[in-house]
Order: C-alpha cells, then sequence, then structure tokens
RNA sequence: AGGUCCGUAGCUCAAUUGGCUAGAGCACCGGACUCCAAAUCCGGCGGUUGCGGGUUCGAGUCCUGCCGGACCUGCCA
C-alpha cells in the first residue's frame, strides 16, 4: 500500500535549539518510517521576517545540517528548498485570487504580528495562502503542526475546499497530524525558548557553553538558602532532568525527593543536567562536524530534492492550469 | 505625484520651545546577596540626534536638499 504523504517546513532561523528538536524535529524524524515525507526548508517565508537578506543563505546550510544531524534521512524524505520551486509562488498568486482578505486578517498569527509591531506588508497577511500552496502543491495529505498553526491548516482545509468547488477536485483537504510536542521552556523559566530572546541552547553548542547556560538557568525562587527545600513540580531545571534525564539512567524520584527535602544543591543538580545534556548532543555534534566539512554533500541533497519536488510540482501545476483553462507553462 | 506628520542609545520615550557635558526606563555587562539562578540594592557600558548644506555667539530644536517611514488625496496600468 502507498503510503500517505505529509509536508511540513520550517523558515530558516539557522542553528536550531533543543525548543526547534523538542517541538518539531524529533517529530519529523519518526514520521520517515510510516509517510511519504516532504521538507521544506521555507526560505520564501523567511521573507516576513527580514529585509536584510545577506544570512539568509548560511541560516538555509545551517538548518539543513541540523536536520540531518537530527536524524532526517534524504534516503527516505524529499529535503527541498522553497525558492528553488517556483511553482509555489504560481501557485500562491493563483489561491490569492479565490481567498477573502477577512479570512486572513481574523488569523491570530497575523493579528499578533502586527500587535507586536511588524510591518503590515502585503505578504504577511498572503503568509497562510503561500502555505497552503505549499502543502496543496504536494497534495499532502496530512501535515504536521504545533497548536498555533492549527488556524492555518483550518484555512488551507477552506481555500481546497474553494478551489475544488470552483475548478474541480484536485485538490485533497490537509488534516492535521497532531503530535505532542514536547513543551520546553528557555532558560529564563519564562518564555518558550528561543533564538530572539537569547535563552536557548543550541544542538549544536560546544560542551563548556552548555554548562555555562546550563549553570545561569532560572530555578525555583522560593529556595534561597542551601537547606530550603525545594519545589521540583515547578522547577524549570527539573523539567529538563524530567525530558532529558531517563536516557541516561538519571534517578529521576531521587532527584526530586532530594530537591524537595533540602539535601540537593541547585549547583550540583545544575551540574548534573549539564553532563547529561553534554553526552546527549555529542553524537549531534559529531555528525554536525562532518557535513560541515562536507558541503558538496549538501549541496548533492538539495539538487536531489528539487529534482523530486520539481517534479510533483510541475505535475500539480499543469493539472491546475488546465482546470483553470490556463494553458501550460511547459509549453 | 501632491498634502500633513515623523526620524534622538539595541527597544520605548525625554530634553524648560534656540542655551550648561543630550537624559530616563527596559535590555545588556559587572559587583553585593544566594549553594546557583531570580528578585532587590549598588556600579558600568551604550549617541556623528537619518544624511548633507545653511542661519546664528550658540541648532536635537529654525530654514533647505536628499534618504527613510506613517496617514490622506490623486495619477498610471
Amino acid at each position: 500500500m502507498k503510503k500517505e504523504r505529509i509536508l511540513s517546513g520550517m523558515r530558516p532561523s539557522g542553528k536550531l535549539h533543543l525548543g526547534n528538536y523538542l517541538g518539531a524535529l524529533s517529530d519529523w524524524v519518526k514520521q520517515q518510517e510510516k509517510y511519504e515525507c516532504f521538507f521544506m526548508i521555507a526560505d520564501w517565508h523567511a521573507l516576513t521576517d527580514r529585509t536584510d537578506t545577506r544570512q539568509i543563505h548560511q541560516d538555509t546550510q545551517d538548518m539543513l545540517i541540523d536536520w540531518l544531524a537530527a536524524g532526517l534521512s534524504p534516503q527516505e524524505s524529499t529535503l527541498f528548498l522553497q525558492s528553488q520551486i517556483p511553482e509555489h509562488a504560481e501557485l500562491h498568486l493563483i489561491l490569492s485570487m479565490i481567498t477573502p482578505v477577512s479570512w486572513l486578517e481574523r488569523c491570530p498569527t497575523y493579528k499578533e504580528k502586527l500587535e507586536i509591531g511588524q510591518e503590515n506588508n502585503y505578504g504577511l497577511l498572503g503568509y497562510p495562502v503561500l502555505q497552503t500552496a505549499d502543502i496543496l502543491m504536494y497534495k499532502a495529505s496530512k501535515v504536521p503542526v504545533g497548536e498555533d498553526q492549527l488556524p492555518h491548516l483550518e484555512l488551507s482545509r477552506e481555500i481546497a475546499r474553494r478551489f475544488n468547488y470552483l475548478y474541480g477536485n484536485i485538490f485533497p483537504e490537509p488534516e492535521p497530524l497532531r503530535y505532542d510536542a514536547v513543551k520546553v521552556l528557555g532558560l529564563d523559566g519564562k518564555k518558550k525558548m528561543s533564538k530572539s530572546y537569547s535563552n536557548e541552547i543550541a544542538l549544536s553548542e560546544e560542551p563548556r557553553l552548555i554548562e555555562k547556560k546550563v549553570l545561569g538557568m532560572f530555578t525555583d525562587p522560593r529556595k534561597i538558602y542551601l537547606k530550603d527545600p525545594g519545589h521540583p513540580e515547578e522547577c524549570n531545571v527539573y523539567s529538563y532532568h524530567r525530558i532529558f534525564g531517563p536516557s541516561w539512567g538519571k534517578d529521576l524520584d531521587g532527584i526530586f525527593q532530594d530537591c524537595r527535602e533540602g539535601r540537593l544543591p541547585c549547583t550540583r543538580c545544575k551540574k548534573d543536567l549539564a553532563q547529561v545534556l553534554i553526552k546527549a548532543l555529542a553524537p549531534f555534534r559529531e555528525r554536525r562536524k562532518e557535513l560541515e566539512a562536507n558541503p558538496s554533500e549538501l549541496e548533492k541533497i538539495l539538487a536531489e530534492g528539487k529534482k523530486a519536488a520539481s517534479e510533483v510540482a510541475r505535475a500539480t501545476s499543469d493539472e491546475v492550469r488546465k482546470a483553470m483553462h490556463i494553458s501550460s507553462a511547459q509549453g
């Protein structure tokens, strides 16, 4: 039986961090077995973030390396760069013609971006339409999404329905593929892990920096003196132990009890955590070094991804043009 | 294209209306405190006032030309 197809993408944000890994990438790695996967580096989407594009190539390289180091496999999945498939832009244009502005103006993400003062340009408003084009292009039946992307996917389904109604049944309505994203707060223990908050630990972080960053983590503010009892259930450091500790044979109950009863100094707790993280990320750092030393390998992977994605995209483009009585781009 | 308003530290804003060394909060860094971190208290870093020209004893402030942005009225497709 043919595997179902999924598509997902990330904006090229450079080197990824633990939050990216736990929140999405680790799930993608797992989905590779079960689904035919298209994973896209969304460099066109990245343009809503920045007008200064000088870093974009390096960010793309860095993210691709992290994907591979984390276990995305070019043998199993199609890894490609959005801007290398111009059909995305074409489909975006076509879909924009049948998408009411009011649908877009009520997207929570759009409203949030405006609230934080992001420039209200055409592209930002149309962001979910481009996303829809990305998904429909490959006729993905499922899309791995986090909580915040659900409204966008709902919009994609509406746009697909509308297109099908107007021009014929071409696009499947994409279903969300929910996963229990492991929520991990940043080092400050207050906001989600993000580069823009400078509270992140990169997957490729050097051991010395991992230790420095972990020692600076926010802890239970009620535990001030060494012998004060802690509240591990509320402590961000313990939540990291709970995520990473088990695979390294850490005695979680022991940490919990000792902290609670004031026998475990935060400093020791943090040093332990740093060691766990350093070990957990060691294979990742190794793999990254190999990939960094081999840029032609990366080029090859993207070239193959481009080829595979192009085939599908051209076919979809032809089908869409035909349905709309517009002449084919292939001549 | 024309009109109105605006541009000051990484961010948000001040500067007695032309007058002393352009200030404050947040952020950041350091110290005290703490087993650490946070909070708090001290201290520090941070500026060619968008760029150029002019008026003046003196310009962030007034005039002018560019650059950049917001809003309004149009023009072309």
